[in-house]
DNA sequence: TCATATTGGACTAAAATAGTCCTATATTCG
DNA sequence: CGAATATAGGACTATTTTAGTCCAATATGA
């Protein structure tokens, strides 16, 4: 769980990749080899990256790839939303609350709204911290609104 | 991402179900009835919430399963890692920090960080919590330690 | 026109997930 | 004791997701 899958763990490096080039164009083949992961791999990621706009395209030879923004513009969450596909932690979060477990849905709808802060927090985290990251993000604070004020010196 | 499967979201159920009971034994065809999903697999993971210690079981005629502690002294994160397994965003952050991929994996780690921030602020949610969801969890602050001071501010 | 690249999609293989079933063991009650 | 009720443990199958490869078409530059 809170696992990302290795085709988004490759589309990471691949971004980081884009980004240490400064905006110069980068074809698959350049990609793949600094990457060291398989052409056809780095292939179809990058047509996914382009698509999708996080990566900009250029056909024909002297053609590749490079970032469509910087990357402080770029968030972790836009990265998973592309790699991923949505986030969402239950199956029933994405078509908001219809399942067949009705009351006890209460719960799913729990997950939801841990699935959606945590999405939240991801959008303040660029591409450019993945690049360099810090010696440690700061622990979240999870804790439901209503008992928050309770514990406000938790971390000591 | 950030998805949980299937099994997790009728694990917790069973366990909100579980909680809802009091302290009362409840056996698996009580449970699967409750929560409307088959047989078969409320009983697989009645035992293995049994076996990972979350639910206390009792065998025989008039057994069944109970929580093993209150809810509020279970989080989410213990959840996880018994339904999921152990929280890991990427595979090699497993077994911390060896793949092949050599000086690139510095935004494994980041990711690995990412993670584990994740984690911790998963451990301050308790089943109570999931009962009873609150209106809304608080937005994380994510944002890498040299850059916090820069935003305190930020959710006006 | 040729070499170099991306585009779009089909396709296969491998692995994780979900779900079912069977036999053994423990406990209660008549 | 013996029948009924439960959990324990594990094997097993089916389904779905994920990973990875390949090919024909199109665009560009020299």
């Amino acid at each position: 769980m809170l696992r990302i899958s290795r085709l988004t763990d490759y589309g990471t490096l691949i971004l980081v990749h884009l980004a240490s080039r400064n905006g110069r164009l980068c074809s698959a083949n350049d990609v793949a080899t600094a990457v060291r992961i398989a052409l056809p791999t780095v292939q179809k990621l990058l047509k996914l990256l382009a698509s999708s706009g996080l990566a900009h395209s250029t056909r024909g030879a002297e053609g590749g790839y490079c970032l469509s923004r910087p990357p402080e513009l770029i968030s972790a969450a836009e990265i998973l939303d592309v790699l991923e596909g949505p986030v969402a932690i239950t199956e029933c979060s994405i078509e908001d609350g219809h399942c067949h477990l009705e009351a006890s849905c209460s719960v799913g709808s729990a997950w939801q709204r841990i699935s959606k802060s945590m999405r939240t927090s991801l959008e303040n985290v660029s591409l450019a911290d993945l690049e360099n990251p810090p010696a440690s993000f700061p622990v979240i604070d999870l804790t439901p609104a209503h008992r928050a004020s309770q514990r406000t010196s938790q971390r000591s």
